[in-house]
DNA sequence: ACCTATTCATAACA
DNA sequence: TTGTTATGAATAGGT
C-alpha cells in the first residue's frame, strides 16, 4: 500500500513477511483498543502467527466475550437451551433494572432538590406540592396529637395531577427461570 | 485523526459514536483480513457493539481459534466453565441492583411520606428537616429574584445530622464478568 | 451516504 | 532489527 501498494495474497519473501506481520499485527491491535475506547465495544482480537505463537488484544476479559459469543452464536450446543433462556432473562432483567435504577434516581434527586434545572415550571410545582404533601404527613406522624392536616405553607395552585408523581412500585427480584 | 484528531476517550456524541464504530469497525475487520491474507496468520476479532449487537471476523472457523485459545491459555479446561462464571456474575449484579433498587424505593417511599411506620423519632425529624431543605432549594429555583433562603416553616432542632442521608451515587450498568 | 482535508499506517529502504 | 520516509489508507467532520 506504499511505494507501490502491495498484492492482496501471502508474502513469499519470508524476511519481509515477517516484518509486515509485526507491523501489521501491531496496527490491528491498536485499532482494536482504539475502537473500543472511542465507542465503548468489547472487541477481542486473537491472532495466531505462522509458528503457533499467540498474540491478543481484549478490552474486557477475554474469555468473557468468548462466552459471549459462544452463547450468542452457536446458541448452546454445550451449554444447554434452558440455561441459554435463564442467562438472557438475566441480562434482560439487568437492563430492566438498570433503567429503573436510573428513573429512580433522578426522581430523588428531584425531591432532594437537586438537578432541577432540567425541570418545567409545572414540573417544579409539582415536586413542590409534593414535598409539601409529604412534609404535611410527616408532620402529622410526628405530632398526632395535635391535629392531622398541618400544612404550613402552601404556594398559588392547590391543584395537583398525578402526572409526574413518582412510581414507586417496582418487581423487584431476580428473573425467573422459565423453562416450558 | 482528521480534521483536529480526536482525544482518546469515548465519543460523548451518540450519533458521532455511532458513526465511527461503523466505520472504524469496518476498518479493524478488513485489516484483520488483509493481515490473514498477507502474512499466512490465523486471525479472530470479535465485536460487541454498545447494544450487544455481534460483529466478527475470522480467518478460519473461529471456534476452532476458541478452542485453540483456551487450550493454549488455559490448559483446555472447558469453556462452560467461562459461561458459569458469567453467569453468576449476572447473578452478582442482579442482586446488588435488586438491592440498590430496594433502598432507593424505601428512602423514596419515606420522602413522599409513605412507610414512615418503622422509623424513629429522629428519623422522622431528619427525613422533615431534608423535606424543609429540599423545598428551599425548589422554592429558591422557582423564585430566584425573591430571595434564596425561603424556608416556610421549621419545627424543632435545625441541627441535622447526614447519618440517613440518601446516597445517590450509583453504579449502573451491566455487571462485568471478571475471570481471574 | 458521500466528500475531502488531514492524520495515520506502512512498504520499501537504510 | 530498528528507524526513516514517501505514499497509500483510514477517517472526523461536514454536507
Amino acid at each position: 500500500m506504499v511505494r507501490g501498494k502491495i498484492q492482496m495474497k501471502r508474502i513469499e519473501n519470508t524476511t519481509s513477511r515477517q516484518v509486515t506481520f509485526s507491523k501489521r499485527r501491531h496496527g490491528l491491535l491498536k485499532k482494536a483498543f482504539e475502537l473500543s475506547v472511542l465507542c465503548e465495544a468489547e472487541v477481542t482480537v486473537i491472532v495466531f502467527s505462522q509458528k503457533g505463537r499467540l498474540y491478543e488484544f481484549s478490552s474486557s476479559d477475554i474469555e468473557e466475550v468468548i462466552a459471549r459469543y459462544l452463547n450468542q452464536v452457536k446458541g448452546g450446543q454445550n451449554n444447554n437451551i434452558a440455561v441459554q433462556q435463564y442467562m438472557q432473562q438475566l441480562m434482560r432483567g439487568s437492563a430492566s433494572m438498570t433503567k429503573q435504577i436510573e428513573l429512580l434516581d433522578a426522581s430523588q434527586r428531584k425531591l432532594l432538590g437537586y438537578g432541577l434545572s432540567s425541570c418545567t415550571s409545572e414540573e417544579l410545582q409539582e415536586i413542590e406540592s409534593q414535598l409539601v404533601r409529604s412534609l404535611s404527613r410527616i408532620r402529622a406522624k410526628k405530632l398526632p396529637a395535635q391535629g392531622k392536616y398541618i400544612v404550613p405553607y402552601r404556594s398559588q395552585s392547590s391543584q395537583v395531577s398525578d402526572r409526574d408523581h413518582v412510581e414507586t412500585e417496582l418487581f423487584i427480584g431476580l428473573p425467573e427461570m422459565r423453562c416450558s
